[in-house]
DNA sequence: TCTGGGGTCCTAGGACCC
DNA sequence: TCTGGGGTCCTAGGACCC
């Protein structure tokens, strides 16, 4: 049966969400990725000057003083995606959040039993964000989730494009190759030695071309530009992951090995804090430094058996940063992957490996992990992370700070 | 004063086994 | 003086997405 796929899509989100919190914004010149250091999102205003994503902050102070620069508040937006999202599902049940500011619906057959045309509840929907949380958005509605992020990507800001199947041709042959959803640099960059500069012009190929010359998810990517819907709509909210990562950079750079371990502290518990909520365990986890210009150094290691304790890994990191750190060089990030995670049922105890030790964790942090959620919180955090903690709040008086906080 | 953070999937190539 | 031919599993790294 022919599917009609809606997709949505914030415009400018961030900086969107930014005025519908301070309408005084709006027409303005905005940026917001403050704390980054990079523009994370912009204005249609500021783009209009010149400003692209990734330009460093101080240059658009310094090349672009009349420019607003605003620090992320991923928490409101957050709260501005979720109340996006369940606009949507007042229509459909079937509603897929692929990203903060993205998703999509699946509306077949939602025409009869709401009483009205497809184009009309995609538009009802469009009205409602934008009316009830001051939000503009973009909205494609067409037979697969390819062709409808082609479609809401059609006119923007503020536009709906719809794609029948008997119009899917002409808007292909206008799409630029390296605009469709999955096609990066590297590949359009192939695509064009082979003559293909559209949609159109890959979706014309055979399949025994794409098979022979791409790699297997383009041969999905080719059927959903010729509207065979491969890719369902999945409202499932992911509960199951492969790999869990933390990563934090800092500044200025540092070789400082007692900050480096704290900073591995901090992002390991915030990895497993993760990983216990969705009651996931590793034993294969990697960590890495990256130094100032941007080389990886990793460590690697397989413990005897899974876990999700902080200590654990801490011990570790603490026991082989040698094997990752190299004297002399200074360092801007680290980060911790958990992989190769496997649901924590019944954790079968290495009585004589590292087992036994994460077990005394697990009734404390059970009972940490309640409090925090309880409280919506962080409270307790292991000792080996309090130098990370003091160095993120800055302005806090770090006396202030230990008063709220439990160090283990 | 360039360059964040969090994911997924695929491929090539080596190790190892029979 | 010519060195098979499978198969599987794992890892590193690339490409892509937001």
């Amino acid at each position: 049966m022919q599917r009609i796929i809606f997709h949505m899509d914030g415009d400018a989100f961030f900086v969107g969400c930014e005025v519908a919190k301070n309408p005084g914004l709006r027409g303005l010149p905005v940026v917001t990725g403050e704390e980054r250091g990079i523009v994370s999102a912009l204005s249609y205003e500021a783009k209009t000057l010149g400003i692209k994503r990734g330009m460093p902050i101080f240059r658009v102070k310094k090349d672009f003083p009349c420019v607003l620069v605003l620090p992320g508040d991923y928490a409101s937006y957050t709260r501005f995606s979720q109340m996006m999202f369940d606009i949507v599902r007042r229509y459909a049940d079937d509603v897929e959040e692929y990203s903060i500011d993205e998703c999509f619906a699946d509306l077949t057959g939602l025409d009869r039993t709401l009483k009205m045309s497809y184009l009309e509840i995609a538009e009802r929907i469009k009205r409602e964000v934008t009316v009830e949380l001051g939000l503009s958005v973009s909205v494609g509605l067409a037979p697969t989730k390819v062709l409808a992020k082609v479609a809401s990507n059609w006119v923007k800001p503020n536009g709906l494009t719809v794609i029948d199947p008997e119009k899917t041709a002409g808007f292909l042959l206008k799409t630029p190759i390296e605009k469709v959803w999955g096609i990066g640099p590297r590949t359009a960059e192939y695509l064009k030695k082979k003559n293909i500069q559209t949609a159109g012009d890959f979706a014309e190929k055979d399949v025994s071309w794409v098979r022979n010359n791409l790699s297997q998810p383009y041969e999905s990517m080719w059927l959903e530009l010729n509207s065979v819907c491969v890719s369902q709509v999945d409202s499932e909210p992911k509960t199951v992951y492969s790999s869990i990562q933390k990563t934090r950079t800092f500044h200025p750079p540092t070789r400082d090995t007692t900050f480096l371990l704290s900073e591995f502290s901090k992002n390991i518990e915030d990895a497993c804090r993760k990983a216990r909520h969705y009651k996931l365990v590793s034993k294969k986890i990697s960590f890495f430094l990256k130094s100032r210009d941007f080389k990886y150094f990793t460590l690697k290691i397989v413990l005897d058996s899974p876990t999700n304790a902080p200590e654990v890994l801490v011990h570790e990191v603490r026991l082989r940063l040698g094997e990752m750190y190299k004297p002399g060089v200074i360092y801007r990030t680290t980060g911790v992957t958990l992989s190769d995670l496997v649901p924590d049922t019944v954790q079968q105890g290495d009585l004589f490996g590292s087992g036994i030790k994460a077990g005394k964790f697990e009734s404390i942090h059970r009972q940490l992990d309640l409090l925090e959620e309880k409280f919506n919180k962080r409270v307790v955090y292991l000792g080996s992370t309090h130098k990370a903690l003091n160095k993120k709040k800055l302005g806090t008086d770090s006396e202030d700070l230990d008063r709220d906080l439990l160090f283990l």
